[in-house]
DNA sequence: ACAAAAGTGTTGTTCCTACACCCATGA
DNA sequence: TCATGGGTGTAGGAACAACACTTTTGT
């Protein structure tokens, strides 16, 4: 049966997304090789034949971050037979979301450069790459919407307003402060840690997420 | 770059859902060949060098059950490298929902037999398919809750009690008629297609789905 | 007349939205 | 004392859940 049939390839591709400067922001590399040499692209590469498909995003995610457990979720898989030039290939494309502090840029061999770049101003990227990002972008709004995935942009231990701030960047659009901390403390899914004294103003409380919280509540 | 890597197979799975019987049903298929030779599995097969991942799985589910254009939409992609004892199998697995007054099965090459059964009911299936059919079914009730796409399984006009039939076969559980109706209708999306006086009672209107209607509308 | 399914309204409760002021601290 | 962000309550409206009887038709 290994003969029979012409084989694709199949290569991860990761939708690392990221919030700096008050914005969302995705990871895009400099493609160092043909196919579309010096352009941006999603990064990515291709399966190795005894790894498992999220194997390969973590080593992927790792080789251009430097950084491990984060968030990690496979988001779609694209197929089209003329969607690389070079013949059949099938990604499986895949969203992480890290925390801008603990990122850690290296340039691996088939990559002259790796950079952030804001939601709202993407450049021109390769293959099929835009598709897959407004469909990462997508699935992240929705994904703030329903579930918890927010607070793996956070610290261990954050404020109320440093929730609503994240989530006026992913939706670009501000909320009401009381509302927001009436909802999103109603959902019980956070625990008190005490008293931030390190600020000059009126000192915050500090909230932990809860654990053993379930995928999905609806958060908005 | 065609020959540096060792590649995997790729196939498509396709979840077969249909009403039958007042139950919510899959089909499933009796291997003819091995591995798990005899055993019960989703239907699915490998995908042709020059075919994408949707027309591979709309070939399969016409060579399964003889049905073109119904509701088909990508799942999740499995790929842990032991999931086949042949070798390195990366599926691409498809829902679809299909009218079971359409369908028509047949046996293909590697198939000795095909047959509904009702989720409640699921035989021990072949490699993992287990998994694909209970991530499916979280799918589809989550379809069912957000989208139109319980429509694509009733007929072009309909009544409101047959839409509630489906919605209490596939949460397993019953609504209040006037409550069910009251919200069905407040959504907006059916056109009244005058009264069908083909029952032996009082008539009931019937209704179809207007078209251009967005995707996720939050329907309970 | 009866059986079978269709159709329809109200009430109490909960959730959502809009909105503005005082508080605690460091500089 | 001022600047900075933190923290808090209420009222009106919308959506939701629970609940039962009458209507129309065929037999």
């Amino acid at each position: 049966m290994q003969e029979k049939h012409e084989k694709p390839s199949v290569t991860v591709d990761i939708v690392i997304f990221t919030i700096k400067e008050n914005n969302l922001q995705v990871l895009l590399v400099k493609r160092g090789i043909e196919p579309f040499k010096n352009q941006w692209a999603i990064p990515g590469g291709f399966v190795k034949i005894d790894e498992s498909l999220e194997e390969a995003a973590k080593r992927e995610l790792q080789e251009e971050t430097g950084v491990k457990d984060v968030y990690l979720e496979q988001l779609y898989t694209f197929g089209s037979p003329k969607r690389d030039p070079r013949g059949r290939v099938i990604t499986v494309s895949y969203i992480a979301l890290v925390n801008s502090s603990d990122i850690n840029l290296k340039a691996s061999t088939d990559v002259s450069d790796a950079q952030w770049f804001a939601v709202s101003d993407i450049p021109i990227i390769a293959f099929d790459h835009k598709e897959i990002l407004q469909y990462a972008l997508k699935r992240l709004k929705w994904k703030f919407e329903y579930t918890t995935v927010a607070f793996s942009l956070l610290p261990k231990e954050f404020t109320i307003s440093q929730i609503q701030k994240l989530y006026e960047i992913v939706f670009n659009k501000e909320f009401d402060k009381r509302n927001f901390a009436k909802k999103i403390l109603s959902l019980n899914i956070l625990k008190e840690e005490g008293i931030n004294h390190e600020v000059s103003h009126r000192p915050p409380m500090l909230y932990s997420l809860k654990n053993n919280i379930g995928e999905i509540i609806e958060i908005l």
